[in-house]
DNA sequence: CATGAATGAGTATTCATTCAT
DNA sequence: CATGAATGAATACTCATTCAT
């Protein structure tokens, strides 16, 4: 192939990219703003300089682009998560890195969060995060929890609720989170880290407040 | 007017509620299928003996069935929880109470369940249960937590942050149990409420787990 | 049949005139404001203590009330002309009498006006008067020029053309008529009448403007 | 842009003011035989070439190709009649050839004058006319007319009920004209500027026909 | 004859996707 | 590979008319 070829191809290969991550930025806050269902592709091609058609050079379909953000996300914070687990030496720094690490990630992609935020419900069962790369991600968790029930760290209860407990905790602090003035992840982190530890350690001890026979306040209907 | 008229204004009545049910019906499976995005007026009146135009006697557009449809569960849950909640008589009672029921509603209403499960993140912060009932439903539950600390049954700590995590090991808790062969509200109940009263209860004394300096083992990723 | 019968009959006879001229009256309104097109049958019914079935108890369909209240003013209009005609001795009589009566009908009814105005074009040609009525009572007036031309009143110009013109005259200065404060029948029908006999009479002497060679200003654009 | 792209962007200009125009064709067929409201947006591409999508392409809205047509219609109509009026060096003439134009004009495009013939009524007071330029046109003419008046052309007499008048006739007139086997715009004008020209001219000299005292055949109604 | 809920064909319009250039 | 016009199936909703009561 001639020098003008290769430059050409580099130049094609450098727009393509170009054009990828055009579309896939548009997609992102599009879908944020509108929802995979009120979204239109045009929504979506109207924030790029390209053509309608173009959008199906890259991508075969709307759900196809939806796949695509979904994946990375979920491939980018199963790898932080997953860096943040080896990093830790107790279970209390695993689960506190893990929630921080979580809590960060959405704090600094806020475009990411409000994708995910407008499309829950999208992607079948236990979509605390999305897409497939996250059944993933929450499967070596659970993992990493039955190696700590099975070393005594953390006592014997149902893997399964406190592995769903963990991302139902995880998932609604975010949102809290995410809706306040000031954002602070490690905050929130220490918050949700705590109330799990505590909750883990104190699980099978019967909860003290058993006997605080206070009259609670019952306010209105 | 003449008995006559009576008897038709009776049998009418009666027709009427019938259709308003039908479609009430048709509209919480298929929304729980297919979405609200997803389904159409179409999809619904198809599963139902009416005409196209018949839904428009009832309803005035799609967004308004899935309205009722939320109105209508989240109506029947406030006053479940409120009731619970009444019947409390320490802070461990009240919060099992409303786990307890809350899982219930859901185990005996199977089709409202998949109803959210498929439309969560319609309906803005906090939609752990749908509608605008629900939001003064999580209030009133806010006011009672914020009174149980008040007396001091419950350590001082973030309130929003603690109402959100109730709401997402409440929901997180729910989807795990509804996956399950045999589903079991009272034990779900049993574990979401001795997590959160041991996170609770546990969590300003600086978690005793400190200390126990297990190295996890990490499973490759 | 006993008495109780016939009272029922007379007061049926009674309701049925009374229905129907509600629903007259009701889809005069109706029609005159939002046009045929833009009218429904329940625009018009509301406006009844009627229900929608009931109406087709009168007419057979939206077409139908529609027809009536064209032949109801068409059969009003016709006699109010006719006897207008028939008081005229001379043909400039004929003509102004025929413009009074034109205009005051319609400043009298102002419903009525609305009501044609707002469908024209509706019923074919030179629906100057709407309905099947009409056509005859222009026929009528038809023969009346052919009659004044035969005695040599009149000259002998294009009836077709004179008598359309008599409509288009009649209908654009009731439109204009009707948009003025103060609404005048009278004066209406004199400048329509003068123009008319006027242009009439003068019409084969070869205008005598023709000399008139004055340099009209031409307005921009 | 290469020559290919010009070609490709010629190429496609052509088609798309074909497609434009095809649309606008068939407008005008559909409009004519149905009316605005009877005419359904998939009559009109059902007679083109095209598909229901490729309608919203070129227009917003059934109204909008409607509107586009009454413009071209009004902004051709007001062309040629403002180049007649320039043309006139007396009165007589400025009428005659305002008549000739007008009915020239929809003898040459009897589509046009089926179209505005079936949506009379449409476009409020005085739609002798279609649209906006319209009201421009009939303005023009007015000033013309009151520009006579004060030259002493024209006898002082009611300027919107003569203006009006004038718009009347030459509807009614063109009616009768579009019905007549050999449709003839030269005599129809002569017969229509006579007649006003006439009219005009002996409008407050006291009808010399007033002491014909002719007993009218009164036909029997 | 009155009622008013039921009917379902019909309407304007949108939008993901294709394809000729 | 880019373009953007063309496509047409699909959608929410309306309304004249029917009919059981």
């Amino acid at each position: 192939m001639s020098v003008q070829n290769q430059l050409q191809t580099g130049r094609r290969a450098f727009n393509r990219a170009d054009n990828r991550a055009a579309i896939l930025q548009a997609a992102r806050q599009v879908f944020a703003e509108l929802g995979f269902g009120g979204a239109t592709v045009r929504d979506i091609i109207r924030r790029t300089n390209l053509a309608t058609g173009t959008f199906y050079n890259y991508f075969d379909s709307k759900e196809s682009v939806f796949s695509a953000l979904n994946d990375e996300i979920g491939t980018e914070l199963r790898a932080k998560l997953s860096e943040a687990r080896h990093a830790a030496s107790t279970f209390e720094q695993f689960v506190e890195n893990s929630f921080y690490t979580y809590f960060t990630y959405y704090a600094d992609n806020p475009d990411s969060y409000w994708l995910i935020r407008s499309n829950r419900g999208r992607g079948g069962h236990n979509s605390v995060m999305p897409g497939p790369q996250v059944q993933a991600g929450l499967e070596e968790m659970r993992k990493d929890i039955e190696a700590a029930m099975a070393e005594g760290v953390v006592p014997q209860l149902d893997v399964d609720y406190l592995n769903a407990s963990l991302g139902g905790v995880a998932f609604a602090v975010l949102d809290e989170m995410m809706e306040r003035k000031s954002i602070d992840p490690q905050a929130a982190a220490r918050f949700a880290s705590r109330l799990i530890m505590a909750g883990v350690d104190g699980f099978d001890g019967q909860s003290g407040a058993a006997d605080a026979s206070v009259t609670l306040a019952a306010n209105g209907s």
